[in-house]
DNA sequence: GTTATAGGCAAGTCGCGGCTTGCCTGTCAA
DNA sequence: TTGACAGGCAAGCCGCGACTTGCCTATAAC
C-alpha cells in the first residue's frame, strides 16, 4: 500500500536514512555492501538483521524495490514515494531578500 | 539548532504532521484552538499536554515559531526545514508517461 | 557430495517516545 | 481581589520500535 504514514515512519530513523544515502551513492546494492559500507563511513550499529529489518520497513514504505537474483538480492531506491510528502505542505522555494 | 535529524523525527508522529495541516489551513493558532480543531476533524488523542509537547518538538525543529501575546501564544508555521530534506534525495519531477 | 556465502524467520531484550496525572505560574474579567 | 482561562513543568506509565540471538533455507564454489 505504501500509505504516506509509513513513508514518514521509514524516514523517521537515521539509520534508514543513511541506507537511503547509500542508495543514493550507489544504487542496486546488497544487503552485505550495505552493511559493510555503512560500518565504513558511519559508525552506526549495523549488523545484517538489522539492517535487513531496515530495508524490510524502506521496502513496505515503497522507498526501496528489491529485484531477486540467484542467491543475491539488489536494492534500488525508489523516490516516487516522496513526492507526496514534498507536496504536502506549501514550500517556499524562493531565496530569502538579503 | 534544528538539525535533520530534528524535522525527521517530528515529521515522524502522525500527531504531529495534522497540527502542521492545521496550521497550514489557519496559521497563528493557539494550543487550545489547535486541540479543539484535532479533536474536531481527527479522532486523534489531543488532550492538551500531549499536543503541548507535540509543538515543543515542532518548535526544536524549527517547523514551528512561536509568538506570546499575553497570555496567549500564537504558533506559526515554518517550512523552510522541508526545503533542505526536500533537496537530500534526487525526486523524479516529471509525471510518468501514461 | 561438502563447505562457504547470501539471506530469512522468530522470539526475546530494552530503551525511547507518546501520553497521562497532578500541580504550579501568569494573565484577564468580574 | 477573586475566580476563570491559557499555558508550563515534572514525574510516571506503557507500548512500540530498534537491535540482538539463534537457527534455518537456498544458491554457489570446491
Amino acid at each position: 500500500m505504501a500509505a504516506d504514514s509509513d513513508v514518514f515512519k521509514a524516514l523517521g530513523d537515521a539509520t534508514r536514512r543513511a541506507i537511503l544515502d547509500e542508495l543514493t551513492d550507489k544504487d542496486g546494492q546488497t544487503l552485505f555492501e550495505i552493511c559493510g559500507r555503512l560500518t565504513m563511513k558511519h559508525g552506526l550499529a549495523s549488523s545484517r538483521q538489522a539492517i535487513s529489518q531496515h530495508l524490510a520497513v524502506l521496502e513496505q514504505a515503497g522507498l526501496v524495490r528489491t529485484r531477486r537474483q540467484g542467491r543475491y538480492k539488489f536494492h534500488h531506491l525508489d523516490t516516487e514515494p516522496l513526492r507526496a510528502i514534498v507536496e504536502r505542505w506549501p514550500i517556499d522555494r524562493e531565496e530569502p531578500n538579503p
